[in-house]
DNA sequence: GCTAGATAGTTTCACGTGCAACTATCTAAG
DNA sequence: CTTAGATAGTTGCACGTGAAACTATCTAGC
């Protein structure tokens, strides 16, 4: 009889670690400014570009249903982090910003998240941290699960 | 400015692997026999033991809250997959086993699971698969996620 | 042997999310 | 110019999940 030990098992294991880093991160700093994951991820795309984006852009980068951004969306105009920016050219789209405000929550936030991504990868050597990188990314390419910024633009663009 | 690359920050990556990971494996095969993630981590974790477990033992070995795993099992009994039998030392705790269908579920499933994690890690050579599961075990351990069935019986008795 | 607190398991409730339907707008074909 | 189909974004709905309350049972202290 084949069996299968659960805790070798690389689907459960990845799940129960993405679920324990990403309580362990919301917790302590995303829920602090009452921002959930989907928003602090409209908040990182913004962030990270200089340009405008929309919210199909956002929703491609981070691989989330596009009902789940809107009301991130929502919920960030709402508290003024984020501004929408009519388009011209196509008016069923909205371009997205962060406000002043926005950026400064950006701002406290980045470098705490950075540092608690080290923490979490301080166990591993810099050779081992690197391979892990690598690997992860394999895994990612094998799986078409890696959206460059371009192909997003593209698919958007189509 | 501090930026962040959400595309290269390691919470969002295992977050959209795991994600990816999971739907790929219930989509093609658990779905199949009508059961969810849940129910597959109280069948796989019976099967790979060889006594009967509580549900509480179950629920700790997953990381699965106790009542996702209530409900679980609640609905592997309706199927008649697994079946309760009454501790006498405890009579609030019933102690769980597959039936000889339940088996059956198992054994076809185990294979199928296992040559899916295969080819999700065949993008890997040996080597770079060997330092993968490493370098996971040690973010567990680091992160305090390494539940031996040891600690879990241990918890479990106190 | 009673009582207070702990524990196994269930159930209720609130909430976040994906799907599908919907509105508004754009584009291409005739 | 008109119409059919595509696309951006929103919303209603169904569903799965975690927290908390609840029931039944066990254990320890008196």
């Amino acid at each position: 009889m084949t069996r299968l030990d659960l805790l070798k098992f690389m689907p459960f294991r990845l799940s129960r670690l993405a679920a324990e880093v990403s309580t362990a991160l919301s917790g302590e700093y995303i829920e602090q400014y009452g921002i959930d994951v989907p928003q602090w991820r409209v908040l990182a795309t913004l962030g990270f570009r200089e340009e405008p984006c929309s919210a199909q852009f956002i929703s491609q980068c981070t691989r989330t249903h596009k009902s789940t951004i809107s009301r991130a969306v929502t919920e960030l105009l709402k508290h003024k982090r984020i501004e929408r920016v009519e388009n011209e050219d196509d008016r069923r789209e909205f371009r997205l910003q962060l406000t002043a405000k926005g950026t400064r929550l950006y701002e406290e936030l980045i470098p705490r998240l950075l540092h608690r991504e080290q923490d979490m990868l301080s166990c591993l050597s810099a050779r081992e941290r690197k391979d892990f990188a690598t690997a992860l990314g394999k895994i990612e390419a094998s799986l078409d699960l890696v959206q460059t910024s371009q192909q997003a633009k593209a698919k958007a663009a189509y």
